[in-house]
Order: structure tokens, then sequence, then C-alpha cells
DNA sequence: GCCTTGACTGTTATTATATAACATATCATA
DNA sequence: TATGATATGTTATATAATAACAGTCAAGGC
């Protein structure tokens, strides 16, 4: 897991680099699974990675009308949850908003840490976590499918400013 | 754990007396820590205990409008923001929906297994997981407040049907 | 070449979910 | 019983998401 715990911490985004390797990386997996990374779908993922925090759907759409594409909710609705189908981005229930996956190499179970005071999301990899709820469970007879994880609180960089 | 296993069942809700001592139960709680347990607040709770899956909040405000109580959403958004803020309902964020809470007594972090058959949803005891999310978040410099667990599956009842 | 097919994009219209702001009523207690 | 805090109810509105349908466009069969 050491590798994880680079793409782990609460990003400050001071460098353009990772957004562009994400992308690369977005592309080289739309490619190989014969997906269609399409213009309006390839700049929402754009949106989204530049974006600080989560953003609502209406957000991306404001973003993407302003650039010429539909003007209608579901223009985003419909790139967003192909992001999201595959793997391209994630969806934060708790704030009825989208991220992009910060780490679209690898299929994952990721859980997010979403920070009260700035409102960012971290991407963290947990997989002690599903292997737990997985017990659990099974305990229950429950076959698990999918889950979402989601914690509410305070990353590092808001905690320091407080203290 | 033994005794959460009893509460983890996938409730076919054969017998009236679990809900009943549910209720008892939270008025106990609700008595020991000073709450109001007025009337809509108490209907609202038998509600969600005689629903077979979580219920949203439109459904909810519309047995509490039948009933003589308000008809607009702030009545049952209210009801239902009192009983998950003390502990006694949850919110199913995947689902817009709420749940009675099945153990009222202690304080716990649940997680949610959610059927995508029948819809059902069960609270599961899963200590090991906020453990697992606490750990992982720590390394990230990240303090937990509050975590939402929700996983969709298929319950035994289903799985077995469909057997 | 051209036509069919299916995937994609866009639209209008509508539905679903949730909250703000304010008036009235009720309760706890001084 | 007057008073402040809490609760209930209302109207109005904000926010989030989807249904249904028309036009576009590229890929493959003929």
């Amino acid at each position: 897991m050491s590798d994880e715990t680079a793409a782990f911490c609460c990003p400050d985004h001071s460098g353009a680099a990772p957004a562009e390797a994400i992308l690369a990386a977005a592309e080289d997996k739309a490619r190989a699974r014969g997906l269609r990374l399409t213009p309006v779908r390839r700049r929402t993922l754009e949106i989204l990675l530049q974006a600080h925090g989560a953003l609502g759907a209406y957000d991306v759409l404001e973003r993407l009308a302003a650039e010429g594409f539909g003007t209608q909710p579901p223009v985003a609705y419909r790139a967003l949850n192909f992001l999201v189908e595959n793997g391209l981005a994630h969806r934060i229930r708790r704030l009825n908003a989208f991220t992009a996956c910060t780490h679209p190499g690898h299929d994952h179970r990721a859980a997010f840490l979403i920070c009260e005071t700035c409102e960012r999301v971290t991407e963290a990899a947990a997989p002690d976590l599903s292997k737990a709820l997985g017990a659990a469970a099974a305990q229950a007879g429950f076959t698990v499918e999918r889950v979402t994880v989601e914690a509410v609180g305070r990353c590092r960089a808001c905690t320091q400013a407080r203290a």
C-alpha cells in the first residue's frame, strides 16, 4: 500500500502534473476498453480534475454550457454517469456531487474523506475496510456488490490551520 | 458481538414485538436524555418501524398528512432529522430515504446493507470497519467525525429465492 | 456509394428532494 | 400567569435528477 499512500494526501492542487497524468491514464483506459471518451466526456473529466472540491452536476453543466456544449441538465448527468460507470469519477452522495477518480489505473473500492471545513474530498484506498464489511455482510448472508464509504471530518491542513 | 448478530438479520417483519421493543427503547432513551419525543416524532418513528424498506421523506409525509399532521415537506423533514440526530433513525443516502434504527440502545457506527432486489435495508454492526477506516484516515492526517457505509447487494432471502 | 444501425448529443418538460422564512402554538419555569 | 425557548405549521422556493423525444454522426453491411 505504500504507493497508494502517495495518492492519498489532501490534494493541494499545486502542480498541474497529476491532473494531466490522470487524464492520460483515463485515455489509456478508455482505449484499452473500447470506451468512447468523447469531447463532452473528456472535458467533464478535466473540469472535475481542475476543481478543488467535488462539483455538483449543475456546476459542471454551467462550465460545459459556457464552452459551447449543451445547456441542459442531462448533458452533465450523462457525462458524469459515464465517468462514474467506467471508474473515472466517483459520486459523493453526501454532497450530491462528483469528483474525478485520483487513481483510475486499478479498480478499487475507495473511501472518501470529506473535509467539513474546506469541503475538499480525498480518495483513500482502504482495502481492509471492504474486508471488514465483507465479513460482517457474510454473517448476515448478504452478498455485497458495491460499497460507498464516506467519512466527514477535518483534513490535515484544516486541522493545523485551526490549531 | 453475539448479541449484535441477532439484530443483524434481514428483518422479515413477521412479529410485531421487535418494533414495539424498539419503540420502548426509544422512549427510554428520550426520557434519559431529556429529548421531547412529541406526537409527530413518535409517529414518524412508528411509521419507519412499520415500513418494510426505507422510506423517502415524502412517503413519510403522506402518511403523516393522512393522520392529521401537517401536510408540507418541512413537517416530515424536521421529524426525520430529529430522529437521525438523536440516533433513533438513519438516513440512507443512496436511496434518499430513512430507516428506523434497529438497535437504538447503544451509540454505534452502523453499516447498511441495501438489497437491490427487495429494497430492504439491514443495519449491520461493524466495529472493525470503523477501525479500518480510522487507520486509513489517520495516515492521511484526517480526523473522522462521522462515517456513512452503504453496501448494495443481495440479501439472504433474495439470494435463495433466485437460486 | 449508400443505407441501416446504434451510440451520442441536444432539447423541452417534468419529477423528486430539500430548505428558507415566517406565523402560530405549546411547554417549562420563573 | 408572563416569558423565553422549542415545536409545529404554512407558503414559497431552491436544488437535484430523470423522462421522452429529435437530430447527428460514425461504422459496418450490402
